[in-house]
This record gives C-alpha cells, structure tokens and sequence, in this order.
DNA sequence: CATTAATAATGAGCCTGACTCAGGTTACTA
DNA sequence: TAGTAACCTGAGTCAGGCTCATTATTAATG
C-alpha cells in the first residue's frame, strides 16, 4: 500500500526528531552521540544521513520542529476575541512558561542558526513564531490602539529580549514562573500606546488612563447598542 | 632575571588568546582549529594545553578577556559626573556599539556558558560587566531618581535585553547603529523613574489604578465575546 | 662557568566520533 | 516469483582534539 510505506516512513522521521530532541537536551550539542540518537531511534546510524545531511541539519530540524510545535501553542493560548492587551498578556505568559520549561532546548537554538560562512540565520520557523506578536501589535496599531510612530520590530525586540532575559535570570535562581516580570512588560508597553490622537505633549499616565476608560466606555456602547 | 621570565610567559598567554579570539571570531567555534591558532600564536598545538585544559576552557577564556576589555571600556565611556539618565543613555550606547562592532564574539559568548552537565553558568566577567548597570540604577534609587518598587533585576533584563534583541535585528539586516532604539528604551525607562520624589504612594496609586482598568477591560472583553 | 635540577615546549601518534559506501533487505509490480 | 527500485545497515575511514615521551630552555648551586 501506497500509503501505509509513506506514513511509515513520516513515522520513522518523526521518531527521528523525537529521538533527537531528547538526546540533544539531556547531553547538549557536542555531549549527543549520533550513535544514541539511533539507538533510541531504533534505526542504524547510516540510517540518520538518509533524512539528515549531517548532524547540524539534523539539529536545525529538531528545533524547527520545536518552534513550529510552539507556535502552534501560542496560538492555541490566545483568545480569539481578546483585546489587543489581553492577547499580549496571553503570549506573554505563554512564552516565559515555554522559556523556563524547555530551557534546555532554547538554548540549543542558538547552535541551530551556526553555520560556517554565515553570518546570521534564521530559521522559518522561529520566524514564523515571531508572526504571532507582531500579527497581534499590528492589529493593535490598525484599531488605534497603538501608536504607529515606534516601529513594530522595535516594541517586538522590547518583548522577546525583555522576556528572554528575564527567563534566563529566573532559571539560573532556579525560581519558577514570576507573574511579575510579565505585569512590569506591559505596564512598559503602556508608552506604546497610542497618545490621545492629535493631542500630544500631555502626561502619559493620564492620557493612559483616560485612553483606559475611552476604551472601557465604547466597550459599555457596543455591548448596550 | 625572574620578572623577564613571568613577563614573556604572561605576553606569550596574551597572545595565544589574541590569536584565538582571531580565529574563532572568523571561524567560529566548530570550524576553528587548534592547530591554526598555535600557528598563528606561533607556538606547537601541545603548548596550547599548558595554558588550557582543553578547547572549551581556551574558549571560556578568550571570552571572559573580551567581557573584561568591554567593562573597562564601558567604565572609561560613562562621564564621571553625568546625571543616573545620561550615564544610562552612555552606557546603552556604549552597549548596542559593541553588540554590533562585536558581533561575532558576542554570538559565541553563549558558547562558553555551555559546559556538559551544568545547566546555567555565567562566567565571572559578564557578571562584573552586567554590574555596570547595576550600579548606575542604584544609585538613582538612592538618589531617590528610580523607584525602588521594582526588582533591580528585573530593569536591568529589559534593558540588556532589549539592546542584544535590537542588536541582532539590526546586523541581520545589515543595517548600522540606531539611535532610535536608545531613544526608545530610555522612555520606557521613564516608567521605573520616582514620579514625586520623596512622596511614596503616589506611582503605586497610579499603577493600581492602571491595574484595574486593566482588569475591568478584559472582563468586559472576555464577557462581550 | 660547569653541572644539575626544574620548568617549559614540542609534535608524532593515539583515540573518539561524525560520516561513507558496498552490500543486504524490503516493498511493490507484472 | 522474478525483477526492480527504494530503503537500510554497520564496519570501516578519517579529521581533529588531545596526550606524553622526548627535547630545549632557564634557574639554582658550588
């Protein structure tokens, strides 16, 4: 059968990266042994250079493989209806949990965009990862919600570099999870919004909060109308 | 004479770590070789392990000298006098200059933390140079200039954070130094400023009250959905 | 300034582990 | 069930990090 051969053969792969992946996070990149990632494959090693040229191809589709899963998550972890804020908050909390969690395998990340010559890689799927934020901002900015002048990469590097730090920071400690590094971002991104459009010069805070209620107000509007 | 004897062992060190940092600044970790780093310090590839263990801890030690020659430079870019702001504002530009200049070594810097078995190490140098900041935003607390509610630790994450995101953006795109991105951060960290010094309360209020539109908001969000 | 001891440097060769390839096995077709 | 294509295997090759017996250099001593 046709295609009880190609499912096998998807499985095997699969298994492959699943093989990998663990080995690569308990042994690190140099510490895993091609030899193990079969064993635990349960293929020969020749076997692996028939889905992988060598072995960082192989590790760059381990972690493509990750951040495609994680992506997916993220997704996942967002509500659909959400305000801007909320879904922030959302990816927020998803992405520091998923940093702690699998930090093993985020630091392997950086080895996967390693290549001779090269001097900066990225891999699409990390790419596409990155999406969900600015896909998020950039309804933000479309509903006015957020100021347009600051360029979107700029608040993303904010997000990612801020949370990414903090991920190391809390893991070195060997603390879980704080809520508040996740409060004190977006209290930051505050300063991205949108000023009273037209009105500029006035405090922050105030405008913020009259922004707030503004919001809160036409909320009320729609839900009565 | 005894101090001729401790001199040229000291400039022979120096210069295998100069020719490494060469060679693995071009070659990168994996494709540099022990042998054409003894070439160029002009040493036998045996000697280069009387002076380390092995590759690894020649890597640690090249990278700990660049931490160290960028927190003199760091100490020697800050204006004695200048206020918590400005020297804040030196230091980041000081900061995302190297991150771009040095990009390479910057890039292989997470390869020294690696080591079979520790999960999360950091070598002392980068601690003494994360110190910088530490000790600029310290004394804006005590100056009563920063509020003292948020983590120190927490500041310094957006704020390392931040420069080595945008850093990697920019040298991804070939671009060059953005001030634009210092400017950014700078107003976000108006948000960690004392807003009446000597009254207590007053930000927390404001904080909370920012808190609470928050949560409201995504009440009404979730509710209307 | 010999002589000896101690220290430093060398590089041919060892050894590990990623990768190859000649030969075997399985799946499918007629 | 023979033929063929696709797939798998693991013993063997070889690059390159590292060792260590040997040699060279320096310091100490009488």
């Amino acid at each position: 059968m046709n295609t009880t051969q190609r499912q096998r053969l998807e499985a095997r792969e699969e298994n492959l990266l699943v093989a990998a992946t663990a080995v690569f996070a308990e042994s690190g990149v140099d510490g895993a042994r091609m030899a193990e990632i079969a064993r635990r494959a349960d293929i020969a090693e020749g076997t692996i250079y028939l889905y992988h040229k060598n072995k960082q191809e192989l590790l760059e589709a381990v972690v493509d493989r990750f951040w495609r899963e994680l992506t997916r998550g993220a997704l996942a972890a967002l509500s659909p209806h959400g305000s801007v804020t909320q879904q922030l908050k959302e990816l927020a909390h998803y992405h520091l949990h998923s940093l702690i969690d699998d930090f093993k395998i985020i630091e392997i990340t950086s080895r996967a965009r390693e290549r001779q010559g090269e001097t900066g890689r990225q891999l699409p799927q990390i790419r596409e990862y990155v999406r969900v934020f600015d896909a998020i901002l950039e309804r933000g900015i479309g509903l006015q919600e957020f100021d347009a002048s600051t360029p979107v990469w700029q608040m993303r590097d904010v997000f990612y570099g801020t949370l990414e730090h903090s991920a190391r920071t809390l893991v070195l400690r060997n603390q879980a999870f704080d809520a508040s590094v996740i409060d004190n971002l977006l209290l930051l991104f505050e300063r991205f919004r949108q000023t009273t459009p037209g009105v500029e010069g006035q405090t922050t805070t105030e405008t913020s909060i009259m922004d707030a209620l503004a919001r809160i107000e036409s909320h009320l509007t729609k839900k009565s109308s």
